[in-house]
Parts: C-alpha cells; structure tokens; sequence
DNA sequence: TTGACAAATGCAAACTACTTGCATATACTA
DNA sequence: TAGTATATGCAAGTAGTTTGCATTTGTCAA
C-alpha cells in the first residue's frame, strides 16, 4: 500500500503535479482489486466528497498512463479500464456471465516473446493476455 | 480462398440471407491480410460500387461475429476490427510505430490454458492475446 | 512567505464508435 | 409468383473520450 506521502513522491518523480484529484485517484487504484473504469472511479471519489469531472478523470488517466504510473485494460467493454503498473505482469479471467475478474499472477509469456522476437525481428514492448470463460460461480 | 457460391451457402447454414452487401463483405474480409474496422469496409464496398450504411454494416458484423463467421479482435484503438474466424487460432504482432499488423500463426496458449482451467476452476471459452512493440522496419 | 508561472481543473461543446426505431425494400419459401 | 420474415437506409440517439478556454491551484525561486 502506498502512503499519501510516497504517492506525492512519486507524482513528483514524473513531473505531475500533485492535486487532491490525482492524489484520491491513485489511493482508489491502490485499493482496488480489480481494474476500474472511469465512471468507477468517478462514483468513488464522489463518495470522497471529491466533486471533479469526467474529463479530468480521463486527462488524469492519460497522464499516469503515459508516465508508466497506471496500465490502460481493455476487457472488449468498449471502454478503458485502469490499474496500477507493478512489476508483475499478470493478466485477467473475465466471467462472461456475471463480469468478475480474476487475476492470473504469473505471466507465461516471456519465454515465447523471447522466441517470437528472435523469429520475427519483432521488438515486444508489452503484450496483452485475457481469458474469457466461466467463473467458479456460473458454471451451473 | 470461398467462391461467391459457398459464401452463400455458408450464410445459409447460418440463417442468414445472402445479400448482395454481406457477400461483398465477406469478400473483402476474405481477401484482407489484416484485421479491418467498419470504416475500412465501408470505404471497401464503395470501391465496389456497393452503396451502405454504417449501420449495417455494424448490423452485419455484429451478426457475423454472433454466428461466429468472424472474430471481432481489438487493438486498442477505440474501435472494433474484424477478420474471418478460422481455426488456426493465431494472434497479432502490432507495430506501435507504423500501425503493420502482422499474424503469428500458432498458438501457444493451449497448455498453459488447461493449466489455468485445473488451478482456478475457470471454465476458459476464449482469449485475446497481442504483442505491441516495433516492427522490423521500425527499429531505427 | 509570497508572487509568478506553468500546469491542472471545470464546464461546455465536439467528436467518434456504435446502436436503435421505423418505414421501405429485398431474399427466400411455399 | 406472392407472402413473409428479414435486411436495409436514414435519422436520431447513446456512450466513451477529447478539446478549447477561462479560471484555479501547486510549486519553486526570491
């Protein structure tokens, strides 16, 4: 968990500016299990008692996003979804029933990247790995 | 390669009626080496001389995609692409920098999906799996 | 501590992808 | 060949995201 303290260092280190608004979007990110979206995080910092705008949500995504702070989540919703960046490189399992994701910790992939950029002259900067099935709960 | 012939036919088996721009559409899904969005059919079936409307053509690959014809794949691009559903089970390599859109053929994913069904108890129908970095000419 | 300046915010409007309602046209079946 | 279910075209609507601009706020140097 990152302190208020660390999170304005760290907004510091990549030159954004550290406001109320960014300092709440990081702390709901932070506590979040699952990847959010913006009106998720838009209700939630309602609940804060902080009154911002959709736009600045999305400015504020952007700006993390660019600076490696968050990683954008495309789960086929037709809307972004964001996480904190962290070292691992997980992916998810999306319920196509009831919505829920899971994480998968380890990611698989490095070993094949290795060989397809070899193969391929390709340079891998990032991969995205989701899996859409059925959750424990909904096989019935 | 499908002739006209099956085309119709394959739409038939479906309970879909083989109309003049569903199989233009096909056509130029078969022929495209990459994935494509709706306004590069749309601008396709011009070419052709096939007049239409976005809103079919959505209606068309939303129904397509739902018989599973084809395979809505996304780039993260903000929009949707499309391309003929085979059962090579292959995935993308996307150039960041140019936008070329290349396939690797196989699959890898297979075992480590099993893996996954065992461990989480995660009944896995599909996934997405793509590689962004730079292509050979893009490495300057 | 303060004042200046760059950067962030809030609001409204614009933009893009996609969907829907409805009247008309068309493919297919009997 | 006529009847019917389905597809189309058009226009309007919705949702996610971006942008312009005037105002506010964080930060840094004096």
């Amino acid at each position: 968990m990152i302190s208020i303290h660390n999170c304005k260092d760290e907004l510091k280190n990549i030159n954004l500016k550290a406001t109320p608004a960014r300092l709440a979007v990081l702390n709901i990110l932070e506590k979040s299990v699952t990847p959010l979206d913006i009106s998720h995080i838009f209700s939630l910092l309602n609940k804060k008692g902080l009154k911002t705008d959709f736009a600045t949500i999305f400015r504020t995504m952007n700006s993390f996003t660019e600076k490696g702070l968050t990683k954008q989540i495309n789960l086929n919703e037709g809307k972004a979804r964001y996480e904190i960046s962290r070292n691992d490189n997980h992916h998810h399992l999306i319920c196509q029933n009831c919505g829920s994701i899971e994480d998968i910790s380890d990611c698989p992939i490095d070993a094949l990247e290795k060989e397809i950029q070899e193969k391929k002259k390709f340079i891998i900067k990032t991969h995205s790995l989701e899996f859409f099935g059925l959750c424990k709960n909904c096989q019935s």
